[in-house]
DNA sequence: GTCTATAGGATGATAGAC
DNA sequence: GTCTATCATCCTATAGAC
């Protein structure tokens, strides 16, 4: 009698999260329409249709990505509230949550391109709703004002919009894309050089 | 004898300046890889295959719809540097420029969606070039300094995104979205307001 | 829990008539 | 210049075995 479990058996839940995890990149590359199933799945080294089984369709699948992205982003945003340690002022600390969400490829963009979907019946609602939470989290619970979170909000679109674009592609070293990435994340501009220089290397 | 020259014959070129609006319009709304040549073709009221047939492929036609939108831009920005009569700040004309170019639907956002695809080969390279059109012309024609169009560019991203996110759907006077809307474009709330209402009703 | 096979639907593009 | 008909491809989702 032979062992007939494969080897690669796991509990559902960590497939879940692995799965979860592949799909934030493809849809952040790809966007919601242009990522395939199929793409998912080979990321994250399962078959198509288990992708689907697991989700029940394409569409359930995005809103998870897009709601694990935005949990992981307000955790970012709840840790710099609570580090009282640093002498860092606020708005700093959470400029730099958010860009060290960028640490993990798609979570900024998977919500960048559910932003511009707003005309999708469902993906639209899910996306005004995340964005809102994020913007009463800032206004309420971070204390900022109208202006601030108009400014903090402005310069988050700029940096996913500069990562969309990809910009190490075609500009990299380039002295004014330089110029304007450190406007909008000084002391951040050598990570985000180098997660490119990563990804076009591996 | 008969004419037989169908009523709806038009040069090719008015018929490409109405497809490249409908286009425009679609790609605005569905994003590149949503939108299908058919809407398109529905929007222009032609045929699918004319549509394709004109533009030689579906990316192709896209490339052009995102170089018109820049035309556009760069042409309102051009005539907001030139209006010396008013005693606006340049800034705030250059603003309202931006802001005036939602009155056709996509023009922003079909650019929007080509800035969040930078990793499409073909698409990505023009969005980046498109981007850097925009930037060179404010940090050297209109003379902004690295933090006035880093400024003013993340502002326009907030923006767009506002604007794809289609906020008027759910939370139409909602005072929350009503404040981060007047921090971003005061004195043109209502005029974007009413497009909306105009679209929902139409 | 995971896979293979495949059905079923949409879509970009071509062929060819008028 | 514009249309109808149609092909080939791709992709989501289902069925069913192991």
């Amino acid at each position: 009698m032979t062992i007939s479990v494969p080897l690669t058996r796991m509990k559902a839940g960590e497939r879940r999260e692995l799965i979860l995890r592949a799909a934030t990149g493809v849809f952040g590359t790809s966007g919601y329409v242009g990522a395939t199933t199929a793409d998912v799945a080979r990321a994250a080294g399962v078959s198509q249709p288990y992708v689907v089984r697991m989700f029940g369709t394409k569409e359930q699948l995005f809103l998870e990505v897009i709601n694990r992205a935005l949990e992981l982003l307000l955790a970012g945003f709840q840790s710099a509230l609570d580090d009282t340690s640093s002498d860092v002022a606020l708005e700093k600390r959470m400029g730099l949550a958010y860009v060290n969400q960028l640490k993990e490829h798609g979570v900024l963009l998977s919500l960048m391109h559910a932003f511009v979907l707003g005309r999708e019946p469902v993906i639209g609602r899910a996306a005004r709703a995340g964005f809102m939470k994020v913007y009463r989290f800032l206004r309420e619970d971070a204390g900022f004002d109208a202006a601030q979170v108009q400014n903090f909000l402005a310069s988050g679109m700029l940096i996913n919009t500069m990562i969309g674009l990809d910009m190490a592609e075609d500009y990299d070293g380039d002295p004014d894309v330089r110029e304007l990435m450190e406007c909008a994340f000084p002391e951040k501009v050598e990570m985000v050089r180098e997660l490119a220089r990563k990804r076009t290397e591996g």
